[in-house]
DNA sequence: AGCTATTCATAATC
DNA sequence: TGATTATGAATAGCT
């Protein structure tokens, strides 16, 4: 219905294209307003250019969301709803993880204990014992490192601190004995470990905090 | 577009108007094909006759709930992912947790120590020293427990054993030199510990083994 | 964007 | 429903 027939394949030319689209796409809402108004039918078009441009049509006094709610309903199962209980699924299994991440945390906390028959126990006091003593070998490590650098800065300052009284010509009079290997003063006040206030506890910061109807606040470890 | 022009309001001849219906809704499907092929646009149309009926058309390779969900991107505001989102958004935060579980854990088990301070250390080292005192007396409990229970029953079986040899005039041969009170053969083996396999594994079932497209299938609590 | 020569969709009818 | 056809609408190619 032009100036010679055309062949309905993909138009190369791109602006073609465009004006084709627009030409035809307006022909067809010009259609589907006749349509909703000769035969009272309710009709929602939505359309993309290959440009992305997008379009939609619905009928008078309606709106898509309602269309597609009906639509929804006559084919009986909800388009949304597959990738809805996924999710749901994938909810719940991270739920169950979690709850189990928990459980196993409160054993390692010593709680809980009651589930455990003596085998259990055996392997849970095994690896708890090896965790200490992992815990504990790193400590040392870190305070032994944090030691030798105070020493070192420590042993710095007085030799600084030497060298301006061998300047000032006060060398007779030492501010404190300072024999380098000796444990001085600043020596173990790193490990003393005044075992401070509880460094360690679980927190959790959320991501984003507006979960609209989902009570997951409680990061409490109790179960139930 | 038919012998004499029509007049565009509703179609009163409930048949006419269905007729009419039927075939401009072809016409619509048809030129909607056209559309998508010659420039190359994604279509989808939802249709409902004025006696319910309803007819769609998709894009070839294409499916509505695909060309809605970018209907809904276009338009901003999401008429059915609102839903979906805040689901999105309770799995990451709980993602979150179950990252946050798992750090403790690892922490509990003596592992990637390097990001906590010495303060942390400590209270780390204090926490998984009372579990290990709790699970050893759990441990204990339980040990005791069950040497009381074995106990008893031997001896209920020694003295049964007595009285049939009693029974039959065979007193002067004891079995075995039992003494109450003194640790028998009995004692002791149950808390001997050939400390066997490792019972306490962490180990998760999933509630559904079909996750789709969700890799959540590794427990392993190694992160990143 | 506007103009036509054409093709196409379809109203009326069977 | 399905087919036919006269007719008006849609539009391809051009400006």
């Amino acid at each position: 219905m032009g100036r010679g027939r055309i062949e309905i394949k993909r138009i190369e030319n791109a602006t073609n294209r465009q004006v084709t689209y627009s030409k035809r796409r307006t022909g067809i809402m010009k259609k589907a307003k006749e349509l909703t108004v000769l035969c009272d039918a309710q009709v929602a078009i939505i359309m993309f250019s290959s440009t992305g441009k997008y379009h939609e049509f619905c009928s008078p006094s309606t709106e898509i969301k309602t269309i597609f709610d009906r639509y929804q309903q006559a084919i009986g199962t909800s388009l949304w709803i597959e990738q809805y209980e996924n999710m749901q699924l994938t909810l719940s299994y991270l739920k169950d993880i979690n709850r189990n991440l928990r459980t196993e945390i409160r054993q390692r906390m010593g709680e809980d204990l009651d589930a455990l028959d003596i085998d259990e126990l055996r392997g849970l006091e095994q690896k708890v014992d090896t965790a200490l003593k992992e815990v504990r070998h790193r400590k040392y490590h870190i305070i032994s490192t944090q030691t030798d650098t105070y020493k070192k800065k420590v042993k710095h300052s007085f030799e600084a601190y030497r060298n301006l009284q061998q300047e000032l010509g006060m060398r007779d009079e030492p501010a404190f004995g300072f024999v380098d290997n000796a444990p001085g003063p600043w020596e173990g006040a790193v490990s003393l470990g005044v075992g401070g206030p509880d460094m360690y506890a679980f927190r959790v910061v959320p991501s984003q905090p507006n979960l609209h109807g989902m009570a997951y606040g409680s990061h409490d470890l109790r179960l139930g």
